[in-house]
DNA sequence: TAAAAGTTTCAGAAAATATTGAAAGTACGA
DNA sequence: TCGTACTTTCAATATTTTCTGAAACTTTTA
């Protein structure tokens, strides 16, 4: 395998995965394809290697740069836009982490927050269900803490704490 | 709002929130169903809870049981199989680090492992694309350790270490 | 061992999600 | 202000995922 087929791979299954973690294929496979680009690519490019139309193209585009994990820039005498990503994946976790916390935590929050206080006669029925829904209230909770600590940690905490913590 | 709305409306956000984990809608609300429930059920109980098909119910019962999930019973004297779950959250949670490991995480360590010798000269864009592969491979081993550690620890773990994590 | 009671399977239907492509919108330069 | 070069939007379409229900299978009991 030479680095071409191996680029090309990397993409392609970076879109199956992308899938397993709730990314739609087409983002998954864009932002794979400016991970491993050069130079940053324009709208027909993406278009172009990965065969999707523009309307997919250009909606993911948005949300890669709604989420921060690529950037827009310009050539001098050209009209189009051009993107690009940082290399630099402990950045891409973060951002990771704050949308799945996003998604995946905050509403669970909510939700546990509405049920807490509900009336009833303290009957034993009721005890356990009250007891159910705090526990996972707390585990949400630290969950929720968590992720709002990798999302605003740098390397070195990373490296300090997560690294350490597995040993 | 009572008890039983406080319970009937966990069971469907519950549901809710299981399609922003990847788990269905269905084996999520069964799930709801048994950890507030306060006697065992049988598919039939859970059909009609949750007005589901009987496919659709056995289905997502054998799953959460593959899973370890939740537990079969006989009752004496009746055929049927009644289902329940342990009250045990921290328990959910090892459960949900080992599958997510294995359909998330597992995959990627794969692919990186297929990817990682590839053949070229070293130019720069070799080298740049090998930087970004073994970036990716190195923190996605990291996480891999850590869910593993999640799935194979106790509750003492969690609050010695996770708890304090976040302080 | 036959009927009854329960469980599993799976092809087709329904629902949810992702993608297309063409029309509408915007910004720039002459 | 017009034409050109792009970008954005969105209704229609395609794909993927989930659900249904009935038939096949298994286990128990009489």
């Amino acid at each position: 395998m030479n680095h071409k087929e191996a680029k090309l791979k990397f993409i392609q299954a970076w879109g199956t995965m992308g899938t397993n973690w709730g990314i739609n294929r087409a983002m998954a496979q864009i932002h794979a394809l400016l991970l491993t680009a050069i130079v940053p690519l324009s709208t027909e490019d993406i278009m172009d290697e990965l065969n999707i139309s523009r309307g997919n193209a250009n909606m993911n585009i948005r949300t890669l740069l709604d989420w921060g994990i690529i950037s827009k820039e310009h050539k001098p005498g050209d009209r189009k836009e051009y993107f690009s990503t940082k290399k630099d994946i402990w950045q891409l976790i973060r951002v990771i982490a704050r949308e799945r916390k996003k998604r995946e935590i905050d509403p669970v929050v909510k939700l546990l927050d509405e049920l807490e206080d509900f009336t009833g006669n303290n009957s034993k029925e009721e005890k356990e269900l009250r007891k159910t829904l705090t526990d996972i209230k707390n585990y949400t909770s630290t969950a929720s803490d968590l992720f709002d600590k990798v999302s605003r940690s740098d390397y070195g905490w990373f490296v300090k704490t997560i690294v350490k913590l597995i040993k």
